[in-house]
RNA sequence: GGGCGAUUAGCUCAGUGGUAGAGCGCUUCGUUCACAUCGAAGAUGUCGGCAGUUCGAAUCUGUCAUCGCCCA
């Protein structure tokens, strides 16, 4: 990338981490509010100048006139004054037009050397802001850095690498004698020379920043130079206390909530700094990113994520890559003198300083060896490898080489390591072998989908996509799932400090791997927070118990005596048989359809509901009658096979429980991990078995509820009546009466004309039947449920009628739900007419 | 200030134009031979407000409110 012209090195303001003495990236930045003060301090003007100040309102009426000798300038960072290069002001400011371009003094540091600064103008400056006028300081604000680098206004450093004031070079008399020299106009500086020059006052060099904030502020103040307002001044935002004056003049120093950044790993307050760093020329590679994206190469999901991406990708700065840390891939560069028309030039004797921010020559290698050689290349004669701190080896080796003592070139590699998203940004040809062109990385290179958290898309997937696009040309990979961030149950995000963080493995000691990951995935729809429940999760550690029963009734009732694994489903006749193949064919579409469109909970979903409602509720109650009977081979062998394709479907949920359970229950050539993933659909489903049960399930539900609801004992068997009931549910009364009377606790049914005074009455699809509870019952309260549900059932019935009398809704709505709203209408019809003769029935026997 | 998103049952959340669901919790009942880490039955919603598009809106559009995240 270096040689493409991707990478470069330059002097730019970084976030500078004090405590790490690190740059770091602006993701590693946290920008939290915090309380802090704005203090306002008199730039006196240059040899006593004076100008007329006015203020305006709206109406441009006057409000202030004042003949004024100062500009007025607000700052939450005092000690950064002492590198101010500049004021500027808005070019639509009047109060400042008399002014511009004159120069003003630096109210702090020794009287006699005072600086002085040129007032210019700057879109930058908000005029409604503070006083409207702004203190440039290149080296320490970005925003000033803008400004600094519009008006070539020098970018002065003030503090070393721990953020404490700059305790070398040149005593202060003469670097402020140089700069007032820069602010005249009598002479330029590079940005090296600007770099090199020390502003802070000797008494003032070596201390904190905080400390050295502390000591402007005092001495602004002592000589007067801080603007004044009253001691009831609401900006100050203090209480009097008994003896203050209201009208006293104190200091205006606001309190006001400002934004800091702190370093995210550090917790320190980050300072802008301006040091010599490598960075990645991100304009010239950000194109092909974004197109892969727009173009539908990558896939975000959820979707959201491509418009982050987007606002990101158009907006991105350049990445500076390099970091001063002792981890990391140490960057391979290495820096020698430069050789000029035969003449070795460097900075000699060299110091920390110089050997930094020299524009040396640089050759990038993969390896020393390779630097050498193209060193010894370069230099025609032999080089020599150093360490860049061992200052006194490199000044002697040159010594000798400019004194022709010895012929050998000192070299030294960038001690500064990139930043690890640069290296993790390889990651996908990285961990494949590459440079070489390794198997691996033409078997699994672009890789496939990529599956990650939400805040990881700046960090590492766009930088991934950029640099295997820059690097070799190609997608990583075509689809980029992004996940929620795991929050606790109150949805706080997890930290050590917070003490709320939830260790994996204490889950899993309380509910099993299995519960925490069916649980993960049943909440990983797209986007948004998971809030990790326990009680949740305690629910899916149920679920893992309940299918570890239905297998032991399995066990119980011999279903895997001489098991061994089939794929192909058994061909039963009873039709609760058919019927459950029918579903786990069903449910495994669902399954499968979840899964391609990467909706993970849906697919848990649906298994727990398939595996729980239908299989354990309902399957194996209906099972029991069977497998006493002449069915009980093949319901057997169906169960053996459902409860397979259970384990199967389930396995991707819950690993380790299928997986013992699969070798528990049957002879297996492989691992339930191994299983072939079944492809069966909708040619199992028998309809009329569907339909029969459906039918089924709903006469044992109705009677069950009219049981309840009239509190008939649980444990009594009752007598049925049937007083009307269409062929089709004869015969389903037929092929299932064992079931229904078991599950519904019926002891007999008896045809009959008419139900009997007092008398319950369970309407079905096309049936009635009665459940004679003279003795058990209370009349009022079997009236009072029959009239709840035709009221309820004549709403609904009011509503689907409502939208096929509208000749719009026939006229424009698709066919099929039109025809769907009439079946409706029609069987909730006829259900009410069944309802309502009981009702009738019940007022006359009363 | 900019961007993204959210607002649905007591709680946590699904639901991309056909009249609202799940889990948990809650109420009542239950020692029925897989399972009380269970079973049966039940209650609970002007889908944040308003306006619009549509035969039809939780879903699309606009707007307001509240909240969250990211970036300044």
């Amino acid at each position: 990338m270096y040689n493409k012209g991707l990478i470069y090195r330059g002097k730019r303001l970084v976030n500078w981490d004090p405590h790490f003495e690190t740059a770091i990236s602006d993701l590693e930045v946290e920008n939290t509010e915090v309380d802090g003060h704005m203090w306002h301090f008199k730039y006196p003007l240059a040899g006593g100048a004076t100008y007329e100040y006015v203020e305006r309102d709206e109406d441009g009426n006057v409000t202030l006139r004042e003949t004024r000798d100062y500009i007025s300038i607000a700052t939450t960072r005092p000690e950064t004054m002492l590198g101010d290069g500049a004021v500027a002001v808005h070019p639509s400011d009047a109060r400042y037009a008399p002014i511009i371009g004159k120069l003003c003094e630096i109210p702090v540091g020794p009287k006699e050397h005072r600086r002085l600064i040129p007032i210019i103008t700057d879109d930058y400056p908000d005029p409604d802001f503070g006083s409207g006028a702004v203190k440039i300081t290149g080296a320490h604000d970005f925003n000033d850095y803008g400004v600094a680098k519009r008006g070539g206004i020098p970018c002065y450093r003030l503090m070393d690498t721990k953020a404490r004031m700059r305790d070398d070079s040149v005593p202060y008399a003469e670097a402020a004698a140089v700069a007032g020299d820069v602010a005249r106009g009598a002479r330029t500086l590079s940005e090296a020379e600007a770099d090199a020059l020390n502003l802070v006052p000797d008494h003032l060099r070596g201390l904190d920043r905080f400390e050295a904030r502390a000591k402007v502020v005092a001495e602004i103040t002592a000589e007067g130079l801080a603007v004044m307002t009253r001691a009831d001044d609401p900006r100050l935002g203090r209480k009097l206390g008994e003896g203050d004056d209201p009208a006293g003049p104190v200091p205006l120093v606001e309190a006001k909530k400002i934004m800091q950044p702190f370093g995210d790993r550090s917790k320190v307050v980050i300072e802008p700094m301006l040091t010599d760093q490598w960075f990645v020329a991100t304009d010239k590679i950000v194109g092909p990113a974004l197109d892969a994206v727009r173009d539908g190469r990558v896939k975000i999901m959820p979707e959201s994520g491509e418009k982050t991406y987007f606002h990101w990708l158009e907006n991105i700065e350049p990445w500076c890559i390099s970091r001063q840390l002792w981890w990391g891939h140490q960057i391979p560069v290495w820096y020698g003198p430069r050789l000029e028309n035969g003449q070795y030039e460097a900075p000699f004797p060299f110091t920390r300083q110089s050997i930094s921010s020299f524009d040396f020559k640089r050759f990038v290698a993969s390896n020393a060896e390779e630097a050498i050689a193209l060193a010894n290349e370069y230099y025609g004669c032999q080089t020599a490898e150093y360490q860049q701190d061992d200052l006194q080896g490199i000044s002697v080796a040159f010594n000798d080489l400019m004194n022709e003592d010895n012929q050998v070139v000192p070299i030294w590699r960038d001690p500064d390591v990139l930043d690890t998203w640069f290296s993790s940004g390889l990651w996908p040809i990285g961990t494949l072998g590459w440079p070489e062109q390794t198997e691996e990385l033409q078997k699994y290179f672009p890789t496939s989908v990529l599956v990650t958290g939400s805040d990881i898309l700046f960090f590492w997937v766009a930088r991934m996509m950029m640099m295997q696009l820059a690097v070799v040309d190609e997608i990583p990979f075509h689809h980029v799932y992004l996940h929620g961030l795991v929050r606790d149950a109150k949805g706080k995000k997890m930290s050590k400090s917070l003490g709320n963080v939830i260790d994996p493995l204490e889950i899993i000691d309380d509910y099993g791997a299995d519960a925490l990951r069916f649980t993960n995935a049943s909440m990983a729809s797209l986007g948004g927070v998971l809030k990790l429940d326990t009680q949740r999760i305690a629910g899916y550690r149920n679920f893992t118990t309940k299918l570890w029963n239905a297998c032991r009734f399995a066990e119980m009732n011999g279903v895997w005596e001489g098991h061994a694994t089939r794929a192909a489903p058994p061909q039963p006749q009873a039709t609760v048989n058919r019927w459950i193949i029918g579903e786990t064919a069903r449910v495994r579409e669902v399954v499968d359809a979840a899964l391609a469109d990467y909706r993970f909970n849906d697919a848990a979903q649906a298994l727990y509901a398939f595996v729980w409602g239908k299989v354990c509720d309902w399957y194996v109650e209906f099972a029991k009658p069977l497998l006493d009977g002449d069915a009980a081979d093949e319901t057997r062998a169906t169960m053996a096979w459902v409860l397979d394709q259970c384990m199967i479907l389930l396995h991707p949920f819950m690993p380790f429980i299928t997986e013992e359970l699969w070798h528990l229950t049957g002879q297996r050539e492989k691992l339930c991990a191994h299983a072939d993933w079944p492809d069966y659909g909708a040619e199992l489903v028998d309809p009329q078995a569907e339909r029969e049960m459906r039918w089924v399930i709903g006469l044992i539900e109705a009677i069950r509820s009219a049981r309840t609801q009239l509190r008939v004992p649980a444990g009594l068997w009752l007598e049925m009546l049937q007083i009307d009931l269409d062929d089709a549910g004869a015969a389903a009364w037929g092929r299932n009466a064992a079931m229904i009377r078991r599950l519904a606790r019926i002891a007999a049914l008896e045809p009959a004309a008419a139900a009997p005074r007092g008398s319950v009455t369970v309407a079905v699809e096309g049936g009635t039947f009665a459940l004679p509870l003279a003795d058990v019952i209370d009349i009022a309260a079997e009236r009072a449920r029959l009239e709840k549900t035709v009221t309820k059932g004549e709403k609904e019935l009011k509503g689907l009628e409502g939208r096929l009398k509208n000749p719009h809704f026939t006229a424009s709505a698709p066919e099929e739900v039109v025809t769907e709203t009439r079946e409706k209408a029609a069987t909730l019809d006829a259900e009410l007419t069944r309802l309502r003769g009981a009702l009738a029935q019940l007022t006359r026997d009363a």
